[in-house]
DNA sequence: CTCCAGATTG
DNA sequence: CAATCTGGAG
């Protein structure tokens, strides 16, 4: 939930979404309906298909227990070397060596001050040689506060990384009419192509293309006309 | 308008 | 390498 995501949004929301998928038992048999609900106004909603995935696997191969183990991990679904270290980090407090938006900040404030573009290779020797290997999970979670911190005293310190980019505008974009489309198939439950259309006010065209799209990536089905969630 | 405890794909 | 995914707070 937190890849990309405000911290400040996913607390509430994963209050909720623990209570209606305890375990990944529960969360590897629930309806993808149901869980694509659950994720509603968190966006990125194929990590929430990812994160359904990642239970069931872990329900068929490793015997419902979470693996520690960072190359396992990593073969999940939208799981990448980030990710899958803070999960060594902080469910297991196992050493591990790894880079996010607030860690970055303190880096580059401390020691790239006057350097004008910083790559994160330049960084990750630093997070090795200041990690407490004797309780990491303390260790990250300090230096990600402090990361938050930092932030409000100079919120233009990450736009020096490799990996600042400017977002696109989202208004308007193809990406806020997808998540209107899916918004509306998941309160309809089933639904017409011409319905969309008419409710969206987009060209046929248009409205196809992301159609096949978020069939392909396995949001809904298409029978006809009728589509319905996956 | 901006960005967010990033990953994946071309 | 760059583009794409999402929606809401500030």
């Amino acid at each position: 939930m937190l890849q990309q995501t405000q911290t400040s949004r996913v607390s509430e929301k994963f209050l909720n979404f623990v209570k209606k998928f305890p375990h990944f038992e529960a969360l590897s048999k629930a309806s993808l309906e149901d869980v694509l609900k659950a994720w509603q106004g968190l966006g990125y909603n194929r990590r929430a298909i990812a994160l359904k995935k990642i239970a069931e696997i872990i329900i068929n191969e490793f015997e419902g227990n979470l693996p520690d183990s960072i190359g396992i991990l990593k073969t999940f679904p939208q799981i990448g070397h980030n990710t899958a270290s803070s999960i060594v980090a902080f469910a297991f407090n196992k050493p591990s060596i790894f880079i996010e938006t607030n860690i970055r900040r303190v880096f580059i404030y401390f020691f790239f001050s006057k350097k004008e573009v910083i790559d994160d290779k330049e960084i990750l020797p630093l997070v090795e040689k200041s990690l407490d290997t004797s309780n990491p999970r303390k260790w990250y979670y300090a230096l990600m506060d402090y990361g938050v911190m930092l932030k409000k005293k100079f919120p233009e310190l990450n736009k020096r990384s490799r990996t600042y980019r400017k977002q696109s505008q989202f208004k308007g974009s193809d990406r806020e009419i997808r998540g209107k489309v899916l918004k509306l198939v998941l309160n309809h439950k089933t639904l017409l192509i011409s319905e969309l259309i008419e409710k969206l006010k987009i060209s046929r065209n248009k409205l196809n293309k992301i159609l096949i799209q978020l069939q392909k990536e396995g949001f809904i089905k298409i029978n006809d006309d009728l589509i319905t969630v996956e």
